[in-house]
Order: C-alpha cells, then sequence, then structure tokens
DNA sequence: CAGGTTTGATAAAACGGTTTCTCACGACTC
DNA sequence: GAGTCGTGAGAAACCGTTTTATCAAACCTG
C-alpha cells in the first residue's frame, strides 16, 4: 500500500500549461476551445494517469454515480441474479452499488436508507424475497427515484415483476404440447400472490378439472403430494408442474421411489431455475426461469434514467420467464439454452 | 418523491445564531464552546432534521466512509454470508459497503476497482469462492489497505480464512466420540487447498488407514462412492465424513436407496452448513460451519482499523469451523445451537 | 477602419462541509 | 491598574471539482 498521491486536476492543468476551468472543460467535452488545447489536456491527464475524484465532482455534480440496493433476502437466491443485472447494466456508466441487507428489521432498514441518503445515491432500488410484501421502510417522499424490483411497491411506483402467469402458461402448454393429458399442480402457499397466479394460468391451460394441491416451498411437500396422490385411489397424473424446483425435486425423487420414470412415465417441471437444486435432480429439471437478471437490468436501466430527470411511466412492468428444457420432462428439448452457471466449486 | 430542500449546516448555524464554525464544532464534539452553545447547535441541528451530506465531509476529511467488497463468487453462497457479516461490522460506523461482482474478468474487476478509487473507498475487501486462488487482478500497491477473506492474497497481506483443519478434525473426533469405527472421507478434487488440508486432519484423527475418496463436489460424486464402496468386497464403513454438503446428501441418498439407516448403521457428516442442502436431506446433516459471517465480521473490524491508521498484524488468521449437529450421525445431539435461518420462503 | 461578434481561455464563485488561525473579552497575577 | 492568560466564538482557507461570468484578441461587416 504505497500512498501515491493522487494526480488532481490542477496538476493536469499546470503540466499541459492551461488553467484548471479549461482543464475540467477539455476532459468532459464541454465549453469551447481549439480543438489542439483539448488533445493536449486529455493527453497530458492519460499519461499522468489522472482520474477525477468523485467526491469532489459529486459535490458540484449532484450526482454521485452511486445506487443503494435494499433486499430483505439477504440470504438471497433471488437478490444475487438481480444484483448482478443491476451492476452489469451500471458498471460502464461509471455507477457503484450500494448493497444493503435488511433482515425484515425496521430500524436496520431506516439506518441504511438514511446512509444512503447521506452519501448522496441517485437512486434507490428495492428487492425482496416475496414480490407480494413490502419492505419494512416506507421509501415514497424520498428525495431520490426508487424502483422497485421483485417485492411490492406502492402503486404510483416503477415497479419490475417477472409474469408468473405467463411463466406457468409456458410450462403447462409445454406439457400439454408433449401429449400429455392427466396434469397436476403441486406448489407452495396460497397466500403467494405468486402461487395463485400460477395456479390461475395453470388451470386456464390445462383444464379446470386438473388437480392443484397447495403447501409448502419444500422438497417434503413434494414427497408428501406424490404419496397422497399415489395411495389415493385418484387417476395418476402423466405430468406434474411444481411451484418451485424443491418442491419439483422432492416429487422426481418421490417418484423414483415409487419405480415411476421420469420422465417415460410423468413429465415434471418445476420453477425458478435454481441451478443447485435444479441441476443436481435426477434427472435434470425443466423448469422456468424467472429471468432475473434481466429484471435486474432493466431495474439498473430505469433507475438511471429518473437519476438523470428522465420521465418514466410508472406502474408495474412484468417481464417474461422462460422455459429451461433439461430431461425431466420429456427428452427432444428444443436447444436448451440453457445458461450453465459455472459449476459450483467447493 | 418530493424534492424537500436537504438542510445544510449552514441553516443549522443561523437558526442557532452561531457561525457555521462552531456548528461543525459542535456537532462533531470537536473545538472549544459552552456546553449550552454545543447543546443548543445540536437541538437545532435535531429539530432541523439535519444529516451531514457525505460528499462533503469526505472531501476535507480524506475518509468516505465507504468501502468495496470485490468478489468473484457473483451467485455466492460464500460471499453472502460474508458480506452480511461485513455489513454488520460497518452499518453501526456509519460505513456502506460497495459490492462489486466480477466474474473471473480481469477488464471487469479492474474496472471496479477503479470505479472504487475514484469513489475514495477507504478500503477493499477481497472476497472468492476458493481459499486457494486469487482474485483475476492485483490488489497490491493500492493507495487504500486491502484485506482478503476467503480468497488468497500476497503474503504480506492480512488475510482471513476458515481453519480447515480444525473443522475436519472436529467432525472426526465427533465420529470417533460416537464410537464408530471404520471412518470414510469422501471428498472433492484434490487440486484444492481445502481438501487436502481436511484430509490430513481427517487422516491423522481416524488413522492412516481410513480411506480418503477423491472426486467433485457434486450428489453425483457422493452416490458413485457409495456405489464403489457396496460394490467392491472392502469392509463397510460404519461412518462417512464428505467433503461438502453435496456430497453428503448424494452419500445418504444412495445409502437410503441402499436399505441402509442414516444414522443407525453409518453416520454421515458433510461440510459448509449450506441450510438448503444440509435441511432438506433425510435425515438432516450433521455438518461443519465455516462460520462465514463471522469471518465477514472480523473482516469488517480489521479494514476499519486499517482505514483508521491503526496497524494491524500482517499474515492468515485462521477462524475456527463449528459442528452443527443434526441427525445425520446419530441422534443425542448436544444442543446444537443450529442457527436455523428463516425458513427458505419461494 | 470603427464597431459589433465570435472565439478561446481564465478568474472566481460555487458545492457543503472541516480545520486552522485570529481575535475580543473577562479573569488572574503582581 | 497594566500585563498575561485562558476561553468562546468567528473569519477565512481548504478539500477537488464544475460552472458562470468576464475578458482580450481575432474576426467580420459595411
Amino acid at each position: 500500500m504505497v500512498k501515491a498521491e493522487r494526480i488532481r486536476i490542477y496538476d493536469v492543468a499546470r503540466v499541459a500549461g492551461v488553467s484548471v476551468a479549461t482543464a475540467s472543460k477539455a476532459l468532459n467535452d464541454t465549453g469551447r476551445m481549439t480543438e489542439a488545447t483539448r488533445q493536449r489536456v486529455k493527453q497530458t491527464a492519460a499519461s499522468l494517469g489522472f482520474r477525477p475524484n468523485a467526491m469532489a465532482r459529486a459535490l458540484t455534480q449532484h450526482r454521485s454515480f452511486t445506487v443503494g440496493l435494499l433486499t430483505n433476502d439477504t440470504y438471497g437466491r433471488f437478490t444475487l441474479p438481480v444484483m448482478a443485472g443491476i451492476s452489469e447494466a451500471l458498471v460502464d456508466e461509471g455507477v457503484s452499488v450500494f448493497l444493503c441487507g435488511i433482515e425484515d428489521d425496521a430500524a436496520l432498514a431506516r439506518l441504511h436508507v438514511d446512509a444512503m441518503l447521506d452519501k448522496q445515491v441517485d437512486g434507490i432500488i428495492a428487492t425482496g424475497k416475496r414480490i407480494d410484501r413490502r419492505l419494512p421502510v416506507d421509501l415514497s417522499g424520498l428525495p431520490v427515484p426508487v424502483v422497485y424490483a421483485f417485492t411490492e411497491g406502492p402503486d404510483d411506483a416503477v415497479t419490475l415483476v417477472s409474469d408468473d402467469a405467463q411463466g406457468a402458461r409456458e410450462a403447462t402448454e409445454w406439457l400439454l404440447g408433449k401429449g400429455r393429458q392427466r396434469l397436476v399442480h403441486i406448489t407452495g402457499p396460497q397466500s403467494f400472490a405468486s402461487v395463485t397466479a400460477r395456479a390461475r394460468a395453470f388451470s386456464a391451460a390445462a383444464g379446470a378439472g386438473a388437480a392443484i394441491l397447495y403447501g409448502t416451498w419444500s422438497e417434503a411437500w413434494g414427497h408428501e403430494a406424490v404419496a397422497q396422490f399415489w395411495s389415493s385411489g385418484a387417476p395418476r397424473p402423466d405430468a406434474i408442474f411444481c411451484g418451485n424446483d424443491q418442491i419439483a425435486r422432492g416429487v422426481v425423487d418421490a417418484l423414483r421411489e415409487r419405480g415411476v420414470a421420469v420422465p417415460e412415465d410423468v413429465s415434471v417441471i418445476g420453477f425458478d431455475n435454481w441451478e443447485i437444486v435444479a441441476a443436481a435432480t435426477r434427472p435434470p429439471l425443466t423448469t422456468v426461469d424467472m429471468n432475473l437478471k434481466e429484471l435486474g437490468r432493466e431495474a439498473g436501466r430505469l433507475i438511471l434514467e429518473l437519476a438523470e430527470g428522465k420521465p418514466v411511466e410508472p406502474g408495474v412492468r412484468k417481464l417474461p420467464c422462460k422455459l429451461v428444457v433439461r430431461q425431466s420432462c420429456g427428452g427432444d428439448a428444443i436447444a436448451p439454452s440453457d445458461k450453465g452457471e459455472a459449476p459450483q466449486e467447493i
């Protein structure tokens, strides 16, 4: 850690033989001057390795090139892809992201929001683990724009969510397209908006007669649901669409234990495309990907526009899900375009 | 989003009937003045809802109350707990964290580091997904302090890692303490330093005769290893210590499929305490927790000390792991003190 | 060639704080 | 009662940029 004195614009100006004002304008491509002068300043800056002090710049421009990401999904499989997308959209604009994990603690949330405002963030993106719950803090009336991504915000806010209904519809239609006839939907608690949205879409596509079983978001529930079905006298399904990948994994495991072949006898589709679950299932799960990274990218773009003062239409934007085809629903996958995250190490 | 004019210290000074200089000193508990004046200023500030502009403050103090977290573990089950710990240690000091995910992209890393330096971060914490690999960027010679957490740094750096050997030893001794006699270690690729450290500690505790099987970090490998063992004529183990929770889950599933009872016939212990795997395994996994959150907390404390100019002894600090007892290794758990993360929702 | 217009560049004033230096004043000393 | 000292408070400089206002010189125009 060598304390190399940082070059200031003052140094650039001196070496280039111009005033600080001229240097500033040269480097920002503003103001008027001969092209020669501008180039000379730029050259000197480059050769000196000048990098402007963002703090000083922020002070005059009222723009910190910094945004805050607030989330209650601390151990988050939802926040991380969203964060990656945001970062990807913003890094090229020189914008950095403060990540603030607030459990469900209103005081902690307040603390983080205040810290962010003190640091003059250009905007705040709120995200969470549930599309139909609010963060434990009121973000309206803040002096900076706010975008809600994968969490509920006020009615007049800019909000981004994934399109549960569309995702469920595509999955269901895919199963029907495979010639499956007796579809069942095994999903999470009915108290989740996502659950009812997906269930409705499933019913619409599969027919009102298709059974829907509500439970919890766990592998155990997947097991249990299969047990219920197989022990009852009811006609057995040839396709099961699950509310998330964990349930799907439980279902697949339970079927295997019963000697039911997946996908030959029963096709299974999950939801979330949570690699670590979907890829470890035997056979690997076909599943609905919520495109959270793209959702993050879009959130980044929107917050940037708002920060620049551009008008953005408020309202809820639904982003489409994408079916990721693996082996659990019957082989002849259309080129899966499976994103294939880097293999998990250690 | 109401643009409420932000209160400046100038406003506080005017209302309190003092100069800006006095106001500043009053609020920062510096300088000399009557207690009455100080209190009056503080009261006015509070009633006006004054919050100092962190940018302006940073400019003079050369302290931004901001640190950067650089990681290549983008979808990270390692980074997240570390991040949570860091944040926890720093939020009370008013320090915010820039999270920068660099895949394994040197150019991207450079971009983020430069952005962070421009923003005058007080320090950088580097973290990753492997204890024995470096990030694709050289962080030495930076004008700010650096702490390495769960990733390799230069020899003269401040580095924090979990104590693999101690964790493996505790797991092994726990199994021996349960009266188990024929121990086996099924683990990941030998190219990982963690693998060899854990394996050596296992050998030392279990005896040189105890078998060690190296493979990949997957459930599939856990399955396969069991298959190998059970099909060979070799004497069957009564305890299996696994290199991570995914392998352990594969092992447990394979044993169940063979009708081998866990933990009655064979005890199984995993490594990582990755809730989502450990808790979903039937029976739930006893596993070694690397205490990554505490590691993060410590990293936060250290970077803070360095930022404040306090001396910190360079070198590698090993933080102890902790055995989290669940049902997979034989019941009479000492109060598990299982951290029990909030149940996963959707 | 006087008078108006560009043009290129600069000095100085922000931005919102902190810090150093100076100073007036009452209390103490001798 | 003159000289010293400690104290509370304020003026001004500073941090590193951007931006506005200003200005001299060159350039037209009729």
